[in-house]
DNA sequence: TGATTATTTGA
DNA sequence: CAAATAATC
């Protein structure tokens, strides 16, 4: 009588580097992985378009270096993976780590619901797992610099052991999972799917572009970021990998890549420690605070028609492409809460709606470090100036004009400042919806009632 | 991983 | 008096 274990695939979508389909393979000798995919319709349901094709392009690719054997169902977990688990009479359930408040409950439940079958769990899609790195005195750390300083300290493994002739199980798609993956597949995508093509674009960026990423990756015309993110967020590729294919590597930009990946790490940490901040102050230092409630001036945001061209650029990049060049992000992030003084979690679940790499930690995290309510954040009174910001990071105006067609008649970085061009709105670009100047002002004194 | 304003510096 | 630097929000 041979026995499969399920390898339940999550933030995992790859072949390599992968601990728990290593450990799934051992346990199930000869009765086989069966490699599973569960369509949550609380996640599935509410994304966007442009979200749910990476996934569904991800989901493809993983199944063709799975020999065609992932199994998507649609549902809840809680049912689905029992469910499975008593049509193959499983071992096992086998997953990685999850280490988010909704992966959190959700494990729970499914482990509750499994009964007597075992849900086992190796590995995290981090370098160190969330929660490791503490202070001497075991709290956790509040600000990201000693973080990150004691979590390279700490360490991680290299990448797991590339796997060997793994013997995968089979079982049936159900049709709602099959229809829903391969219906939403169809489209253009920012970067190409699957595991091979991130890895040879990690190759590509670090023979090319990571010795100036710490100037290049603030320029938002130029393509000197890496663009991995949408990967990291589905485990396509394990941030250790990326790590140790730069690690022998001592430049300015290579380390400031590995400060990136720190990031992510800490603001996984973070979530961590801290659940409820994905979607509350992490610090009540603003409790009490006068917010505006959303309603035109968030809507024209949403749609990159501010009359303020940096942030209409980066807004209009983000819902054509499902990402944004993040020091445009942090331009617009700033502008919704402190031009518009709209409270973070609206800007937080537009991100996330529409991003494809899309993170609940990084991106909600980065939302409160704008706003000044996170651990370590920037301090109320940083307002970016939307001028200045592409003035500075968008010199000649490329970046603009790519994303902002009525622009395009203006020349360099008078895109910048249409207003004070004759014919600046000549071609249907909005005014501006708001006084940046007057905003701040406006910004400092609600800050300063609560302070 | 700011911006603005006041102040100092140096051609 | 423009440009660097410091102080302040």
């Amino acid at each position: 009588m041979v026995r499969p274990t399920i390898l339940w695939l999550r933030r995992d979508l790859r072949l390599h580097d992968h601990p728990a389909l290593l450990a799934a393979h051992e346990e199930a000798g000869s009765g086989g992985v069966l490699p599973l995919f569960v369509v949550e319709p609380g996640l599935w349901d509410g994304a966007g378009e442009v979200r749910r094709r990476w996934l569904a392009q991800s989901l493809q690719a993983l199944a063709a270096s799975y020999d065609h054997r992932l199994v998507l169902r649609y549902g809840d977990p809680a049912s689905v993976v029992p469910a499975v688990a008593a049509e193959v009479d499983a071992r096992a359930v086998h997953v990685t780590r999850e280490s988010t408040p909704h992966g959190r409950r959700r494990d729970a439940a499914v482990e509750r619901a499994l009964g007597d079958v075992p849900l086992r769990a190796t590995g995290t899609p981090y370098a160190v797992a969330p929660g490791r790195v503490l202070k001497g005195d075991g709290t956790p750390y509040a600000v990201f610099t000693p973080f990150a300083r004691a979590w390279h300290d700490h360490g991680w493994p290299g990448p797991a052991d590339a796997p060997r002739r793994i013997r995968w199980a089979a079982s049936d798609s159900d049709d709602q999972a099959v229809t829903a993956v391969s219906d939403a597949a169809d489209g253009e995508q920012l970067v190409q799917p699957g595991e091979d093509a991130a890895l040879g674009r990690w190759d590509d960026f670090v023979e090319e572009a990571v010795a100036a990423y710490d100037t290049d990756r603030d320029r938002a015309a130029v393509d000197g970021t890496s663009r991995i993110s949408p990967y990291l967020k589905l485990g396509v590729v394990h941030p250790r990998t990326l790590l140790q294919r730069i690690a022998h590597l001592r430049s300015n930009g290579a380390a400031t890549m590995r400060t990136e990946l720190a990031w992510r790490e800490f603001y996984a940490d973070v979530l961590w420690h801290h659940p409820r901040s994905a979607w509350h102050d992490l610090r009540p230092a603003l409790t009490g605070m006068d917010y505006d409630e959303p309603g035109d001036l968030v809507d024209a945001w949403k749609a990159g028609r501010t009359g303020y061209p940096f942030v209409d650029a980066g807004m209009r990049q983000l819902l054509a492409t499902g990402w944004m060049h993040n020091r445009v992000r942090m331009v617009t992030a700033s502008f919704l809460t402190k031009d518009l003084h709209v409270w973070w979690p609206i800007g937080a679940r537009h991100f996330l709606d529409h991003l494809v790499d899309g993170d609940l930690a990084s991106n909600n995290h980065g939302w409160q470090w704008v706003s000044g309510t996170g651990t370590d954040a920037a301090p109320y009174f940083r307002v970016f100036n939307p001028v200045t910001q592409g003035e500075r990071f968008d010199p000649d105006g490329d970046y603009v004009r790519r994303w902002v067609p009525e622009l395009r008649h203006l020349d360099g970085k008078a895109v910048h400042q249409p207003w004070k061009h004759a014919d600046g709105h000549a071609h249907g670009y909005p005014e501006r919806v708001v006084d940046h100047a007057e905003e701040r002002r406006e910004a400092l004194r609600r800050y300063e009632a609560v302070r």
